[in-house]
DNA sequence: TTGACTCCCTAACACACGGTAGATAGATTT
DNA sequence: AAATCTATCTACCGTGTGTTAGGGAGTCAA
């Protein structure tokens, strides 16, 4: 669909011809669809998010201890984000768009579900399960940068270095080291040194 | 000129008259200087990776530890970034791009610069500086996503939660932050717990 | 003085874009 | 059966794009 099309050129690259082509129609149908491609595009985005949130809901209000569902969280958080490429890549545009058309979607889209993982943080920290020294908003920055240009950069990367990202081993080595800094750099209590830690 | 705009709008969003009127003179003229918009582009990318190459060929053969010559070259990575925000904002488009234009010059320039940080971290596992357990591919993926992250988001989040990433003291912390981190993943002796990393 | 060269200009071309107008065929409702 | 609605089409418009053609003013060497 459209929404594969955008993730690949981004908006400006894409055009109604394009997408109406992808789907076997002609262009001025698009429109009898959706009012302009603007409102097209907000549509892509706000579906995505939709699923997104989806997830995050399903994701952990267990019974555990902090650090484990921390641990759940950012597994959860790379297979939501293997299984949804284009979400990530448009993500990733949209991220560094300064006049960007979906400015008011991640407007409202965005802050809910960062602060939720900032408050998270903060009271893993009160409880004394994450070091304080860690500042929730750059971890969380730093954290999301991780996940997401992971998976971005995935198509360079297979062109540069001839490795492929995506494949399933691959994502779950990921994981570990995704997880592994984590645990290392937030957790006050960390797993024995020696041997990675197991999964 | 052209690359604030290329950092700014994308190349696509970017038209041969909108640089001409920034210059000042009419986009024909521009023409008269490179054969093409797509040449003037690489041209643009070029320049940058040259000033980049410079700041990483200052960096450090430094006679310092290892470790501490880790710190310094995430330090000045840093500052190079911080001290040019139009590259990192191209490159983050540029990574990102399947069809870009600018592939063939980031398979000249990237790889060069990414063996020497992996091998440096190889060697730095060989010595017993560096964590075995750390994927040096992975770690290195990770650190360039939060440090390119950090500042081509910074736009987005100065106007979704009214911060300033981009101030002195922010970016201070912002490497105190990710030094910190450094220290904890790669490290093997780490620095005592209970008090902040001096710097 | 002449000629070449540099740098800029205006005018225009072919093309692709987002979007509109109006028609047609089929399904659904009244 | 008639009317309405839906989804698509073709044809077209105005605009912005990269690029080309060709001309004019200044500089400098022969």
């Amino acid at each position: 669909m459209a929404q594969a099309l955008f993730a690949e050129r981004g908006y400006r690259g894409t055009s109604l011809r394009d997408i109406a082509k992808r789907i076997g129609i002609k262009a001025p149908s698009l429109l009898h669809h959706f009012p302009s491609k603007q409102q097209l595009y907000l549509a892509v985005l706000d579906k995505m998010f939709e699923s997104l949130e989806d997830a995050a809901n399903a994701i952990a209000w267990g019974r555990e201890s902090r650090q484990e569902r921390m641990r759940q969280a950012v597994g959860n958080a790379i297979d939501f984000i293997a299984s949804h490429p284009d979400f990530v890549r448009i993500m990733w545009k949209e991220m560094a768009d300064e006049s960007g058309v979906g400015r008011q979607v991640l407007k409202r889209r965005l802050p809910p579900l960062f602060s939720t993982a900032v408050n998270f943080i903060f009271r893993g920290q009160r409880d004394g399960e994450f070091r304080v020294e860690v500042d929730p908003l750059h971890f969380m920055w730093s954290l999301n940068s991780i996940t997401i240009g992971y998976f971005t950069t995935a198509a360079m990367i297979r062109r540069l270095w001839s490795m492929n990202l995506l494949e399933p081993a691959m994502i779950e080595r990921r994981k570990r080291e995704v997880i592994d800094m984590v645990e290392r750099t937030l957790f006050t209590t960390n797993p024995p040194t020696p041997q990675t830690p197991q999964e």
